[in-house]
DNA sequence: GCTTTAAAAAGTAATGT
DNA sequence: ACATTACTTTATAAAGC
């Protein structure tokens, strides 16, 4: 009964290393629609439509990827990534550790909530929910690491995952303790 | 040991130093939000639990009187916004916030988020408003509570709208904008929020 | 702690017509 | 009055201040 998690995934974020260094001024140079202020931030911003990404280049080889909305997208486009500097000259390392670091998702309970009820419920030392801020109640799991958004409308936000059952995991924790305090 | 001991009045004079600041701090706050010296004391005693506890390291004397003071106002009831502690303090309402988060968490002060009734006594005294128009709001509160028109909506809006229909439905009508004003939100909040509660609660307003 | 990136949730805010 | 844009919260890596 119950539940498929309708869990849908927004954002994945990765880094890796695609090399020992880089020279970032010879890639905004060359990337038109890459940005790079260095007292600013001190990576490069590029921004990809293939999958649709961004990617933040350090002087240092490493890179961080954000906005993809698969683990495969990731891979994609890291590989296309690393083509590009290919074709402009620059080498780069060829297998990339690719680790994911986050993944954001998006899930929905079905039913109106009752925030102060789940509060209380769940623990106010465990919780933290102050409308006057911010409507959600922020829920911050230890087994799976993941941190919950949980709205009155039942919509859920979870992030802080490393993979997909992370987060499918911790809606069904939540699921799971709604319905056990009746509160579902 | 004439070193340790003037080393020991030194950090015990610092020490008071600081205790005697963050004292000052907290009256001067409290002054300027017109609080009652009980909620003063309660701050005084979130600030000295906090120095018991080591929870000032690494923070401002400011920022953890501040936020013992936002504590203290909902601990009585009688809650200021982080905006209007703001206003008297020096330091950011985002390191209020944050501070408060900690030293709530730290003191396992287990506050409740704050209730829009709490609000009512003071913004329809600030709108001259008698106590039938209070009774009224906090009864048209605890319906909309009961039907669940108020989770995750900002306590002072809600609080807001109740009384913008209540002063209407009592023959006092304040607008939208006078109680907008006393409130700290805008009118389309207000709006937004009377819309919800007159037809989730079947009020009829006539203007 | 901050800076920058991405994305969702829902409320509130600022600005523009 | 209504629309659009933008900010609030959560996590996370990166290099440097």
């Amino acid at each position: 009964m119950t539940n498929e998690s309708n869990l849908k995934i927004e954002n994945v974020v990765a880094s890796t290393k695609l090399a020992e260094e880089f020279d970032l001024n010879l890639i905004v140079e060359k990337f038109q629609t890459a940005e790079y202020n260095k007292q600013k931030f001190p990576g490069l911003v590029y921004r990809v439509s293939d999958p649709k990404a961004a990617f933040l280049v350090f002087t240092s080889g490493k890179v961080v990827c954000t906005g993809a909305k698969n683990v495969a997208d990731v891979h994609t486009v890291i590989g296309n990534m690393a083509k590009k500097l290919n074709g402009i000259g620059i080498k780069t390392i060829e297998n990339p550790d690719i680790a994911v670091q986050n993944i954001v998702a998006s899930a929905d309970l079905k039913a109106v909530l009752n925030l102060n009820a789940i509060a209380i419920g769940l623990g106010l030392e465990n919780i933290e929910y102050e409308p006057e801020q911010f409507p959600g109640l922020v829920y911050r799991i230890s087994d799976p690491k993941v941190v919950v958004l949980i709205f009155s409308s039942g919509k859920l936000v979870v992030t802080g995952g490393k993979t997909p059952e992370d987060c499918a995991r911790g809606v069904e924790v939540v699921r799971e303790q709604l319905d056990n305090m009746g509160l579902l | 040991r004439l070193r340790k001991w003037q080393r020991r009045i030194r950090v015990s004079n610092a020490t008071e130093r600081n205790l005697a600041f963050a004292l000052s701090e907290l009256d001067r706050m409290a002054s300027a939000l017109g609080l009652p010296r009980t909620v003063r004391e309660t701050a005084s005693v979130i600030y000295r639990k906090a120095v018991d506890k080591n929870l000032i390291r690494g923070r401002s004397i400011e920022g953890v009187a501040a936020a013992a003071l936002y504590a203290a106002c909902r601990q009585c009831g009688v809650p200021r916004t982080l905006d209007e502690v703001e206003e008297v303090s020096r330091v950011s309402r985002k390191e209020i916030g944050r501070t408060y988060r900690f030293i709530s968490r730290e003191l396992s002060l287990k506050l409740m988020p704050t209730s829009p009734i709490d609000y009512v006594p003071r913004f329809c005294s600030g709108l001259n408003l008698k106590g039938e128009v209070q009774s009224k709001s906090v009864e048209i509160l605890r319906q909309a509570s009961e039907k669940e028109l108020t989770s995750g909506r900002g306590p002072t809006g809600v609080a807001a709208a109740a009384i913008y229909i209540a002063s209407i439905l009592c023959g006092e009508r304040r607008t939208q904008r006078e109680v907008a004003d006393v409130a700290g939100v805008t009118e389309v909040t207000i709006r937004n929020r009377y819309k919800e509660l007159a037809e989730e609660l079947d009020i009829e307003i006539i203007l």
